[in-house]
RNA sequence: GCCCCCUUCGUCUAGCCCGGUCAGGACACCUCGUUUUCACUGAGGUAACUGGGGUUCGAAUCCCCAAGGGGGCGCCA
């Protein structure tokens, strides 16, 4: 059996569309799963649209969900260029072929495919006029995804513009052919598009590659597919959000598909293991932002210490919330305790902030709850700072001075809890208590108390 | 207007091919618990087979129709 050959073929407008990359995304694990190749072809015959920095968009958002390439821009391949503005001779070449054999002529200045089938010529209510339509025999797709699909063209329809410039179709399919595409993997926006390109590679007399039409991703609410302007869009948005790679790329498997073995997050390589085009979903599926951020703070939770480490350090430092001198190790202790219970990375800084300043920011609704709920704070660390002066600087012994302070006073070792939390962290909630007066260290916890205090 | 695709909790979905489980899980939400309030975590809970016809002892599952949703119909990709 021939090696699968599967491409991505996007257009470089300046946006990486989380439909297009879940497209894309399709492809490689496809082509990984099957140990085919991934090739990437630059889609850029509308002159009007296109730009060098527009291709990075894509290169970089591409490269950042971790799908390498193995032909196209940049590395290279046997089947080049991979961009089609530089494939103009080919697509002359094959356009001859098709005007010599008959199956595509001039009209208007422009080059149409000729369809077979008996014409007559009706008024069109879309199109508002005179049209010519071809009685053509339906086209035959036995679609991967979608089963058996039948679709029959009814007019001849142009493969070469007046100006010159092929379209999308024709280079499509033209190229498909030239890169022995195996597989054609697309936005199910292409399914009614496909008797065109049928029609093509009947004229030119190829066998058509194999087609999975893949649902789309629509809005969160409202009608319609996700557009450029909706909230989340945009790969560069979870870039800049500090989302997880992988854990975007990890929500994207879960819109059109489903793991086999159960589970929602997992690694890559288990979802290659998994991936079939026969078990992608036939209806479209709405984005979610909260589960997209669930799996990603899923994902944040188990990563090694060491690699949650590498991600936070830079970002702390752009916040200025640490500085580089801070050493790998006491920043080491602080993420122990917040790693579990961190949600993103985009909100860190101020999650952990206090750690590493006297001047942290005190949450005033968790001050109003503390006065509300329990009593008089003040005074609870009044009757703690005694036991922690004293005590081993342990989460042991820093617990079993709670414990004595509560003895001591008939209280609850909870009761110390909030007011020790609020003096030291001004904030409500966060990492264990313990752990934040461990880590913070006895000095800066009696010094943070005593000044809550005045 | 014409053509194509789709239709299970609010959302993502399992089950459907090869009819028979209280229709299962996840997110979100609600309740309760946990060293109180918590961006952790645990236990519960609310919540769905679009409608109508068939076929069948029995239909989410098979067939037909309708409705709804999505997409396409360009000398855009």
């Amino acid at each position: 059996m021939s090696q699968v050959r599967v491409r991505f073929a996007p257009s470089p407008t300046g946006f990486f569309h989380i439909g297009s990359a879940r497209t894309a995304l399709f492809n490689w694990l496809y082509a990984r799963h099957t140990g085919g190749k991934f090739i990437l072809r630059i889609e850029d015959t509308d002159k009007e649209r296109n730009s060098p920095e527009f291709l990075k968009v894509i290169l970089d958002s591409m490269r950042w969900l971790g799908m390498d390439w193995d032909e196209g821009p940049e590395v290279g391949g046997n089947f080049g260029p991979y961009f089609q503005s530089q494939r103009t001779e080919l697509y002359q070449k094959k356009l001859k072929e098709l005007a010599d054999k008959g199956k595509a002529y001039e009209k208007d200045g422009a080059w149409w495919l000729r369809l077979e089938g008996a014409r007559s010529t009706v008024f069109d209510d879309h199109l508002k006029r005179e049209i010519e339509k071809v009685d053509a025999a339906p086209m035959v797709l036995n679609d991967l995804v979608r089963g058996r699909v039948e679709r029959a063209e009814d007019r001849d329809f142009v493969i070469f513009r007046s100006n010159g410039e092929p379209v999308f179709h024709f280079v499509n399919v033209v190229d498909d052919i030239e890169m022995q595409i195996t597989h054609v993997i697309r936005g199910e926006d292409h399914l009614s598009n496909t008797s065109k390109h049928l029609e093509l590679f009947k004229a030119f007399g190829v066998k058509p590659p194999e087609y999975a039409h893949i649902p789309l991703i629509l809005k969160t609410d409202g009608p319609g597919k996700m557009s450029k302007r909706d909230r989340g869009a945009l790969i560069e948005e979870y870039q800049q959000r500090h989302y997880l790679p992988s854990a975007v790329r990890n929500y994207l498997c879960l819109l059109g598909w489903t793991p086999t073995d159960g589970r929602e997050v997992l690694p890559i390589e288990d979802i290659i293991k998994q991936f079939e085009l026969s078990a992608v979903h036939q209806s479209n599926a709405r984005f979610d932002e909260r589960k997209m951020s669930h799996v990603n703070a899923q994902t944040l939770r188990t990563l090694p210490a060491a690699e949650f480490a590498a991600i936070a350090r830079p970002i702390l430092i752009q916040h200025r919330v640490i500085d580089e001198k801070v050493s790998p190790a006491r920043l080491a202790e602080v993420l122990a305790i917040i790693q579990e219970k961190v949600i993103s990375v985009e909100h860190l800084p101020e999650f952990m902030g206090f750690f590493f300043t006297e001047n942290f920011k005190k949450d005033d609704n968790a001050f109003a709850n503390l006065k509300k709920k329990g009593g008089d704070p003040a005074a609870r660390l009044r009757e703690l700072l005694p036991h922690i002066e004293a005590c081993e600087w342990t989460d042991a012994g820093i617990e079993a001075a709670f414990n004595a302070a509560a003895a001591a006073h008939q209280r609850k070792a909870t009761d110390f809890f909030a007011p020790a939390r609020f003096a030291t962290s001004g904030q409500g909630g966060g990492p264990h208590l313990l752990g934040i007066l461990r880590v913070l260290g006895r000095d800066t916890t009696l010094g943070r108390i005593k000044a809550f205090l005045n």
